[in-house]
DNA sequence: TGGCTCCATGCACATATACGCATACTTGCA
DNA sequence: TGCAAGTATGCGTATATGTGCATGGAGCCA
């Protein structure tokens, strides 16, 4: 783990890439979409109402940014979660949200 | 903490907004310059060697979202990490992104 | 081989935002 | 009160990227 910084300058825009990758509400569905399972292209577009253009380029991110796996068959192209710590990850964020919500909410108490 | 998913479409345009806020180099070098302590605003300008007015920016920036906090002494403003979970989420991606590279190294050996 | 289904991509457009420059605001001090 | 230091903000510009439309490829089947 590259835990106790400090990090170069280099080490943090990599870092910011990646956040930016997350920074889309879109693929953040497909992600939360893909913690039930691995799906097909086609599922998803239906399950988050996109257009089939869309949700295939979202998918390309997210797999270039190796976070999804891509796994063809036949016809279809199944695409899962590559990388596990995605989901501590945004459980890290919404924790931190929920309590700074429920704190700015305490004002009016 | 909102663990176990499923989130609602509103929750995961707010957790985009958050990833957005953290997908910039120039706050991610904020934030880890003041991983040290807290630190005014000409501190930082001539830390990370970018404008007052830019840096200004990306502090209110990170102030709005929650994760900086602002103390005003005198002439100078102060800023802090105000919110401890930034932490681990550079640490967690970090390792992620380690981790991933290492493996894409491998395939050369 | 022709046609169908599923997925990917080229193009154009609209929107968002990071940045620099100049300027306004705030506070302490002579 | 006038001035200087520290910080914030309005404005214009350049760039990045999300989206839809249309089209292009890949693989299965008759």
């Amino acid at each position: 783990m590259a835990n106790k910084l400090p990090l170069s300058d280099e080490a943090l825009d990599l870092v910011a890439r990646r956040f930016a990758v997350l920074a889309e509400p879109m693929r953040l569905r497909l992600i939360h979409a893909l913690f039930a399972g691995e799906k097909n292209v086609n599922s998803l577009v239906e399950e988050l109402e996109g257009t089939q253009a869309n949700v295939s380029r979202h998918l390309q991110t997210l797999t270039q940014a190796h976070i999804l796996a891509r796994r063809k068959q036949g016809l279809q192209v199944f695409y899962s979660i590559a990388d596990p710590s995605i989901l501590k990850l945004c459980e890290l964020v919404c924790g931190s949200l929920e309590k700074q919500l429920t704190k700015q909410a305490g004002v009016f108490r």
